[in-house]
DNA sequence: GACCAGGCACATC
DNA sequence: GATGTGCATGGT
């Protein structure tokens, strides 16, 4: 029932929009920078922030290790946060040094569960940002929750308001075929749409879902 | 000027 | 476990 729910919205999205070729980053570690200074922060101030680090040739572990926290927020500083994101940052990689040899490869050997374990471990990696370097860095069957994809869940009646974060992920996970690619590119087309039409405020007209059973009135945030 | 954006940690109840 | 607050820039 739910899964041909999640099926139908997922072709009604792909119409639309098209491929999203998501996560834009050419590099693994690109990926994973763009995941923490994304937290909470529009995707263009993002796309500043890597810009400097990558025009001072600081856009690798190696480099950044090598950086104080205060010099990586200068850098850093269009993302917004900037303070804090930068010792986020630091914190992943001090992480993989400590224990990887400063080396991504290294966790290729980790399976998925240890892998989200231990990044849920760092300090400013939450769910979010732990499942979209697995699924966008690792190429792990994880499927991403964010505030537009809750939004989007609850407002077409997919699940109970109060779900929380795991339980959303479930949801998604659970309920579609185990397709990597799949749930690459359903998260950014949940993206796309929650940008477009399904803001707080909600304005729905020319929504691709505006057929879809939907509750508008709903404040999801 | 208000409101929002591809969250998270921490304090407090 | 739920709720409130600080963190900060840049676009609409």
């Amino acid at each position: 029932m739910t899964s041909k729910q999640l099926t139908e919205i997922y072709q009604l999205l792909f119409d639309r929009f098209g491929p999203q070729n998501w996560w834009p980053g050419e590099t693994q570690f690109e990926i994973i920078t763009g995941a923490i200074l994304t937290q909470n922060t529009n995707w263009a101030n993002v796309e500043k922030a890597i810009a400097n680090l990558k025009s001072a040739h600081l856009l690798t572990p190696e480099k950044l290790h090598h950086l104080d926290a205060s010099q990586l927020a200068g850098l850093i500083r269009p993302a917004g946060y900037y303070n804090i994101k930068a010792k986020r940052l630091k914190n992943l990689i001090n992480w993989l040094f400590s224990n990887y040899d400063g080396q991504l490869i290294n966790l290729e050997g980790l399976d998925t569960d240890q892998l989200r374990a231990e990044l849920l471990a760092i300090k400013g990696v939450g769910r979010e940002t732990a499942d979209s370097i697995l699924l966008y860095a690792f190429n792990r069957e994880i499927f991403v929750i964010d505030a537009y994809t809750a939004r989007i869940a609850v407002r077409h009646g997919l699940i109970e308001p109060e779900a929380d974060y795991e339980r959303l992920r479930e949801l998604f996970q659970s309920n579609l075929p185990q397709d990597i690619q799949l749930f690459n590119e359903y998260h950014a087309l949940l993206v796309r749409l929650g940008k477009e039409f399904c803001k707080t405020k909600a304005k729905c007209t020319g929504c691709p879902l505006e057929k879809l059973p939907h509750t508008i009135d709903i404040e999801y945030s």
